[in-house]
RNA sequence: GCCCGAGUGGUGGAACUGGUAGACGCACUGGACUCAAAAUCCAGCGCCCGCAAGGGCAUGUCGGUUCGAUUCCGACCUCGGGCACCA
């Protein structure tokens, strides 16, 4: 009995595929094109599960649009900088380019294993300075354009490492080297105007028809569209202060006006009040991640100033500064109505002001209606509010507005949540931004031809803050203005600016502009986008904008990158507790149900299966297991069984499954007998051989429909299906056995593509299927003429009939009401109704 | 805290636009082959009652709409993702 070689076979196709270039991708061709793209990898130096997930996926799709006949581009790169190579080089000594370079090279070699379709000759990474050289001109065309400006925003910053943190290197609040108590600290840094397409954004979301609704969604809320109304309160010091709001129905519920810590009134206020000063500072002590300012305890100081209630001078509200009013959204002031906001009833409870329900439900009585802990948010109508009573939120909402405009103290508004994206990092591995600043002419971009502003390669990081900061002669220029000394910028770019055109760099990773314009427009869109959800908004989001960036200045000619995206879920694994903590999966051993440390009768206690992580050891190396089970056996398990959106568990026995058949595959195609030359005309004249093709056929059109779908796992069931049917019809026509045997392989390819080879050689072809049309079925063999329809009485299955497709309703019926279980059910009554849906189901109302 | 998902046998899951719940795989059990094992092949496999025929219960929980609900609606529970400097 001959076993499958995965091994040998493996190394052999991916040479031949190299050798005749198959995956290289056509600048241009007559043929209808199809990108297909897997979210590029930070070079980590090791695949993992997760990527073996994500680019089986893609190699899947690029292989099947291959062999339906597409010029496929299926480009790979690397998302080469950011923060992990820094601190490699701070801990380790490294340098971050060599550093960031070996684990590309490690890396490559394992998706190389996996045998991927992917044209390795349009390789780049982001830290190649002719990628960042590219993007940095793209930075000044967007400059010039008025995308990108320099304002002040909050970092959080560590007073003892002198540096700037990310929100994941601020752990409760302290730094994670030094564990110094973090501060918010203001500085001067690069935006780009992400808002001024605020509406584009959202409105073009209704387009992506191929994008998953909870994506587009998610993306919606982000960007937060609010109409609401801008109006002003006047203190009682004389000024003036605008608010914004989304409720200005509940206007008479209103107990006291917020300012935020960062608002200008607040730091005006500051100047002569000391306790303010104090009370700013404990508000920068959180964090800058909104999760943790949401979080915080409320906090407010009372400024002593009150305002007038727009509609009745006489009452006053007191003038508070709260720790949750933030100074990017709205005007950075709001009025506080606690009985229909949860943030102002905390607020309110604490500090003892007062709640007046002004919304009241349908359902409730004004004259009763209180609010406890929990603030109102529903619909009903207006109370307590003088004129608005008895009036819905909806037109009590227009009638304020109404007001307030007439009195010239309001204008309605739109309001967005979005912010503008802050791109300047203050670290040294990332894309230079090409800005000098001069004392005499102030900010001025490098000039196009000293581009690229390069990394210099002798950075110290054992410096503290950022080490560009601290080099000797790269801050060191002149100004290209007036030829006075000046400062380099020193702050670098967003790893996200990289990863938010680096699709549109693959159609031409050479060009000497940032874009050739010819390659953008033959493969742009991106026709399938494949990554994690984790990326649902930002990355998305960031690129949506990077493209119409680019389309306003000229680089491409439309607006969305992604025609169709597509949110993989993770890979994960059972966790293992040893006396010592986490275990890794290959320290144990199973016996029965139990587990122990391998050797010995140390018992292991078996958690959860959570997302694979170093931290809880439940990682499984994928090249591991490419040795033991070859790689079609591990792309094939990771396209079965989980739907590709949901959450896949890694299991030993699930890929012990897969390797068994691989080789149940080969086998067939090994032991079969007697066919036919390829090509020899099919005959199929018994029904062993009539229901072989059909099972053929079927098996063609369903794996056609799920994988033009993504829904992998449904593919491979009906593999099974079909090899199950290989096996029953050992006795059929040799050319219809013949037949079923290439359409198995043929389907099976863009999944295992090494094993496909070797059985495409076995049958006796001499081209590859690398190279072959994706398999058509015969409609008239797909269709069956008779249907078998359950018989339901009350709803409930009492037995089936078998009928002609044709039958019409009355013959079902009558065919249905002999049935025994039915007279049975019925006990000797008349049915009241008889339901019949042709061809799906008879149900009796008895 | 806010936003977004997901919950179906021992297990991963399938079920087209509301129409036979559990396809297909894994695990398990029994059998064949073998000196033995591996591999392979055959059969069984949601739960409860029953010798059986058959009946009842079942898609996170509780309600609702419907001749009929895994699918639609409402409330709740549990788990997961994102929250702007991780990528």
């Amino acid at each position: 009995m001959a076993r499958y070689n995965a091994k040998e076979s493996e190394r052999h196709w991916q040479a031949e595929w190299d050798r005749r270039a198959l995956f290289a991708a056509p600048d241009h061709s007559d043929k209808p094109k199809c990108y297909v793209l897997e979210m590029f990898p930070y070079p980590s130096g090791r695949i993992h599960m997760g990527h073996v997930r994500n680019y089986t996926m893609g190699d899947c799709i690029a292989r099947f649009r291959r062999a339906q006949g597409f010029a496929v581009l299926h480009p790979m790169g690397w998302d080469a900088f950011g923060l992990p190579a820094e601190n490699a080089a701070r801990d380790g000594g490294v340098n971050p380019r060599d550093w960031t370079y070996a684990n590309i090279d490690a890396m490559r070699s394992e998706l190389k294993a996996l045998g991927l379709a992917i044209d390795w000759s349009r390789e780049f990474a982001t830290c190649d300075p002719a990628y960042y050289a590219q993007q940095q001109k793209l930075f000044l065309a967007f400059y010039k354009a008025g995308l990108v400006y320099r304002s002040e925003a909050d970092v959080n910053w560590d007073p003892v490492d002198m540096t700037v943190l990310a929100n994941e290197q601020v752990i409760d609040g302290r730094g994670w080297r030094s564990g110094a108590v973090v501060e918010r600290r203001k500085l001067s840094q690069w935006f780009f105007r992400i808002t001024a397409y605020s509406e584009e954004l959202l409105s073009a979301l209704d387009g992506l028809e191929r994008w998953p609704e909870k994506v587009r969604l998610m993306q919606k809320n982000w960007i937060g569209r609010s109409e609401g109304l801008r109006f002003q309160f006047t203190l009682s010091d004389g000024q003036k202060l605008d608010v914004f709001t989304t409720r200005p129905d509940t206007l008479f519920g209103a107990s006291f006006v917020a300012l935020s810590p960062d608002h200008p009134l607040t730091e005006q206020l500051a100047k002569t009040n000391p306790k303010l000063v104090d009370f700013i500072a404990e508000c920068r002590k959180t964090g800058t991640a909104e999760a943790e300012i949401e979080k915080a305890e409320k906090l407010g100081f009372d400024t002593g100033l009150t305002a007038d209630h727009p509609f009745d001078p006489d009452w006053k509200l007191p003038v508070m500064v709260a720790n949750f009013v933030l100074m990017g959204y709205g005007t950075g002031a709001i009025f506080g109505c606690p009985a229909h906001d949860q943030r102002d009833l905390d607020f309110a409870r604490k500090y003892g002001l007062t709640v007046t329900p002004v919304v009241v439900p349908d359902d409730a009585d004004a004259k009763t209606f209180t609010v406890g802990k929990e603030a109102y948010t529903g619909p009903g109508k207006l109370a307590n509010s003088r004129f608005l009573d008895g009036m819905t939120v909806e037109v009590a909402k227009a009638e304020v507005a109404k007001r307030l405009e007439a009195a010239g103290i309001g204008q309605r508004t739109v309001n967005y949540r979005l912010r503008d994206w802050l791109a300047s990092r203050q670290r040294a591995w990332g894309c230079p931004i090409p800005m000098i600043h001069c004392a005499k002419c102030g900010v001025v971009p490098v000039p196009e031809a000293d581009l690229p502003v390069k990394l210099p390669d002798d950075l110290n990081f054992q410096a503290h803050g950022n080490p560009l900061d601290a080099h000797p002669t790269f801050t060191r220029v002149k100004c290209p203005t007036c030829g006075g000394d000046a400062k380099r910028e020193t702050d670098t770019l967003d790893t996200f600016v990289d990863s938010s055109w680096y699709f549109a760099r693959f159609t031409d990773p050479k060009a000497q502009e940032p874009l050739n314009r010819k390659a953008v427009d033959y493969w742009l869109p991106v026709d399938q986008y494949i990554g994690g959800i984790e990326h649902a908004i930002l990355h998305l989001l960031y690129s949506r904008f990077f493209t119409r960036a680019m389309h306003e200045t000229n680089f491409v000619g439309l607006d969305e990158p992604f025609a169709g995206l597509f949110t993989q879920g993770m890979v994960t694994h059972e966790t293992y507790t040893g006396p010592d903590g986490y275990l890794l999966p290959e320290q144990i051993e199973k016996r029965g149900d139990k587990a122990f440390l391998t050797g010995t009768d140390t018992e292991i206690t078996v958690g959860p299966s959570e997302k694979m992580s170093k931290s809880k050891k439940n990682v499984v190396p994928p090249m591991r297991m490419i040795e033991s089970y070859g790689a079609d056996a591990i792309r094939w398990f990771m396209l079965s069984d989980s739907p590709p959106e949901r959450d896949v568990d890694w299991s030993e026995s699930g890929v012990e499954g897969c390797w068994r058949f691989v080789n149940r595959v080969y086998r067939l195609v090994d032991e079969a007998e007697g066919l036919p030359a390829p090509g020899t005309a099919i005959t199929a004249t018994d029904d062993v051989s009539k229901s072989l093709r059909q099972a053929t056929h079927r098996a063609i059109a369903a794996v056609t429909d799920h994988l033009s779908g993504l829904r992998f796992n449904s593919a491979v069931a009906q593999l099974y299906t079909l090899a199950n049917a290989i096996s029953d019809g050992a006795k059929a026509e040799a050319s219809a056995r013949r037949e079923a045997l290439e359409a198995l392989v043929l389907l099976c390819a863009p999944m295992m593509p090494h094993l496909a080879e070797s059985c495409w050689q076995a049958l006796g072809h001499s081209k590859l299927v690398a190279q072959s049309e994706w398999p058509r079925f015969d409609p008239t063999l797909v269709v069956s003429d008779s249907v078998t329809m359950a018989v339901q009485v009350n709803g409930k299955r009492r037995g089936e009939v078998t009928v002609p497709k044709t039958a019409d309703n009355a013959s079902v019926e009558k065919e249905a009401l002999a049935l025994e279980a039915v007279v049975r059910a019925l006990e000797g009554k008349a049915p009241k109704k008889v339901i019949v849906v042709p061809q799906r189901i008879v149900n009796i109302v008895a």
